[in-house]
DNA sequence: TGCGAACCGTACCGTACGGTACTGATCGGG
DNA sequence: CCCGATCAGTACCGTACGGTACGGTTCGCA
């Protein structure tokens, strides 16, 4: 077999090529919704056959989970060691987390895909969506909890139930906004509101859980 | 002209047996998701013919936002006359408030009708997005308002923001179930936490944005 | 230089769907 | 008893998509 994969790609066992066809998917993805993501189209637009599509990702199922996968790889988040906390940095790093998170779900990609998944929950058993939630939710998920524990072994928050904490942050933070973006509301025009509701969102936050001084 | 509409039913201009084909269409929907609401399906369900579907409905589109008319005229929310109120019956009606948000929201008619909507967001020009935001979201938004606001008026709640607030209620509330839902996750084992879930985000609530005793 | 693998481009096939047209049955009013 | 309207049922048409097959080309390798 020599060389199985020439060029390993964001961990996953992808062709360097093959990435840059699930590049140009999630593109038409993004550009033109579910309907626009047709194996002729992928085709056309990454100049490559529809034989080679079938040949690496099996059928268009396979395709779409590689495009979750592959998306999913390049978005890493990085866990901030947070040593030496104080109540000042835990605010500053409880805000960043909460710009982020609206960041990363009024992105582009994740918007399409989110809306992908879940306009297929109802068809394949709720494949993509379970997908989706393990690759992406769970990871900042993760990030967030951390964020938290450390906090509470600072003796700067309080909480019995850490995903009880985690799920107020989350929707004080995201509230609506992510549903109405799905929806199709212009996204354009929330972002510049995105600083503002995080610091809101940490201070009522911060008020619940925080302790007091 | 006679009798224009034999029947009007729940205040859309429909024939009682256009709405029982709406119905039909729904039953369709929910069982089977976007991919089993064809034309083809829904006469062969609804014991009707295609011709008098397009005659009725105009076309597929005009069918769906028939149906999302259909289904938002069949949930009325009853406006409480929150007169008399105290501290113990406003978390009272915020509670039963926060359930029922809960209940509609995991609801097999809603669920299914905002994944129509969410994957159909990037075709239509957000057309039936913003038509369930309207029917829907508005109505019982409006129920929260008015609650919020007779809470301010009787010296219970202080907020300068009232969608801020309702933002902050509605984010406590439904955190990330919503989605989770929507994207497939089992919604029958959730429904028993509702209530726990609406306690405590009412009591969240109100020690953010009560007046202190 | 010759061989084989990978691959692009395209043509092709079966199917399924949206939408239209036609036929026959039912029913209320004159 | 007949007329016109409505509607169910079905056949039909054009299109578009998923998936497959094939000819021609490039490229690594012996």
């Amino acid at each position: 077999m020599a060389v199985a994969m020439r060029e390993a790609n964001a961990g996953e066992g992808l062709t360097e090529r093959q990435g840059a066809v699930l590049e140009q998917a999630l593109r038409l993805l993004v550009d033109g919704g579910e309907k626009a993501l047709t194996t002729a189209g992928i085709a056309r637009a990454a100049n490559c056959s529809k034989e080679s599509l079938y040949k690496w990702f099996g059928d268009r199922d396979g395709l779409i989970s590689a495009m979750i996968g592959f998306q999913a790889s390049k978005v890493r988040t990085q866990d901030v060691a947070a040593r030496a906390l104080d109540a000042e940095s835990l605010k500053r790093h409880l805000i960043v987390f909460a710009k982020d998170l609206l960041e990363v779900l009024a992105g582009d990609v994740s918007l399409a895909l989110n809306r992908l998944a879940i306009g297929q929950a109802s068809r394949d058993g709720s494949k993509l969506g379970h997908m989706l939630q393990e690759r992406g939710r769970r990871q900042i998920g993760r990030r967030a909890a951390a964020l938290l524990e450390a906090g509470r072994k600072a003796g700067l928050l309080t909480f019995d139930d850490a995903d009880e904490a985690y799920g107020a942050l989350y929707g004080l933070i995201v509230s609506d906004w992510h549903l109405k973006m799905l929806l199709g509301e212009e996204a354009g025009e929330m972002k510049k509101g995105f600083g503002r509701k995080a610091e809101q969102a940490v201070s009522a936050f911060l008020s619940l859980y925080g302790t007091k001084r």
